[in-house]
DNA sequence: TCTGGGGTCCTAGGACCC
DNA sequence: TCTGGGGTCCTAGGACCC
């Protein structure tokens, strides 16, 4: 059977939160970020569209957009704020189809397959609901599978509708950037402009399998293969297990102390501790530290026990020790702990975990 | 004094076992 | 005694996504 999915992509959802409840911060630049200080180490994680004006953008420093946009309204990211309209949003899609795959606070996959309406005006019911009852707009791609889904949502921003069937797929990529491909980063598009000279999706589908297995492995040459051709055959997820939690920190200013260190890994370490065990239920069997320096190189260092434990001295100090294990001659800027190795606690809530959405920002 | 925080998946090398 | 190969687990690092 032919699938028809949607991609449904909240516009501005942090920004646009933060407007619909703030009336005065309507029509104006809003940035949401980091603790709300512009002046402090943090990125921004959405941008209103009047801040977009400026070139303010998600991922980019609060003190870069502070300099593009002084008048800007900088607010501090509230997750419960946005947790609670992520929540709506999901049951009112929920309503459409058992097939609801939420990828983060804001986006959402719909397998709508086995409705019987058509595909563009169900779109646009559901779009017209958001409105109403949100008070919100999201933009929608309709497709034959999640990739062009996906890319569908992106090509019309906001309040779009844009629908790719898999027979126009051909024609619909072939001059897109080959890096609107899901998985295909800078990185990787930089490697394939150098090596083979490709910057569109049409460019990337001239390239045998071979060549790309050559130059990207055999794995993601395939990958990459497959999806620049429009083909996407994974399925909507509705359920999953946790592989890991983590909290990890950056300092306003580096540190050289060891002891303020220790300090912060045991604080994190019991943060990483309250969720994965009291609260969710798991028990790890690896513990994890990471360390950036000033310079950003990222180191990790990764200790596994025998049995998954629940003890709770016992996992933070373990990530306490494992701080003996880098070299640390200087100033360093982040410290995360993380626990991964995952174990059902026996007797844990039935209901842990296995529905919970990633916490991301916005886009 | 640019450059957050929470995740997932993949790769590559070494240890160890058969 | 030497050599090969497959499989699994662990560690460290990297790419990518929102």
């Amino acid at each position: 059977m032919p699938r028809i999915i949607l991609h449904v992509d909240m516009d501005a959802f942090f920004a646009a939160v933060e407007q619909l409840r703030r009336p005065e911060l309507r029509g104006q630049p809003v940035v949401v970020g980091g603790d709300g200080n512009p002046r402090k180490r943090g990125v921004v994680s959405t941008a209103s569209y009047e801040a977009r004006a400026y070139g303010i953008h998600s991922a980019m420093p609060l003190r870069t957009a502070l300099k593009r946009c002084p008048e800007a309204i900088f607010l501090p990211v509230d997750f419960a704020a946005y947790r609670d309209f992520s929540g709506r949003l999901m049951r009112l899609l929920q309503a459409y189809s058992p097939l609801v795959e939420a990828i983060s606070l804001d986006e959402a996959f719909v397998d709508i397959s086995h409705r019987e309406e058509d595909p563009v005006a169900l779109a646009r019911t559901i779009k017209e609901r958001i409105r109403g009852e949100l008070e919100l707009t999201a933009s929608i791609g309709v497709g034959s599978n999640k990739l062009l889904a996906k890319i569908a949502a992106n090509m019309q921003k906001p309040d779009g509708l844009s629908v790719i069937w898999e027979a126009d797929a051909e024609e619909r990529l072939r001059d897109l950037p080959a890096t609107v491909l899901w998985g295909l980063g800078p990185k990787t598009d930089a490697r394939l402009n150098e090596a083979l000279g490709i910057k569109t999706v049409g460019d990337l589908r001239q390239v045998s399998l071979e060549r790309l297995q050559e130059t990207l492995g055999p794995n993601h040459g395939e990958y990459l293969y497959e999806i620049c051709r429009g083909r996407d055959d994974s399925p909507v997820v509705t359920e999953w297990e946790p592989k890991s939690y983590s909290r990890e920190t950056t300092f306003q200013v580096d540190v050289r102390r060891r002891d303020t260190l220790v300090r912060k890994i045991r604080a994190l370490g019991e943060e990483v501790w309250a969720e994965c065990v009291e609260e969710d239920g798991y028990l790890p069997r690896t513990v994890t530290v990471k360390i950036r320096f000033y310079n950003f190189r990222t180191h990790t260092r990764a200790q596994t026990l025998l049995e998954a434990t629940g003890d709770r001295a016992l996992l933070v100090e373990a990530a306490v020790r494992l701080l003996d294990r880098f070299t640390l001659d200087r100033p360093v800027r982040l410290v995360g702990v993380r626990f991964s190795g995952l174990r059902r606690a026996a007797g844990a809530g039935a209901e842990a975990g296995a529905t919970a959405a990633t916490a991301a920002p916005g886009s």
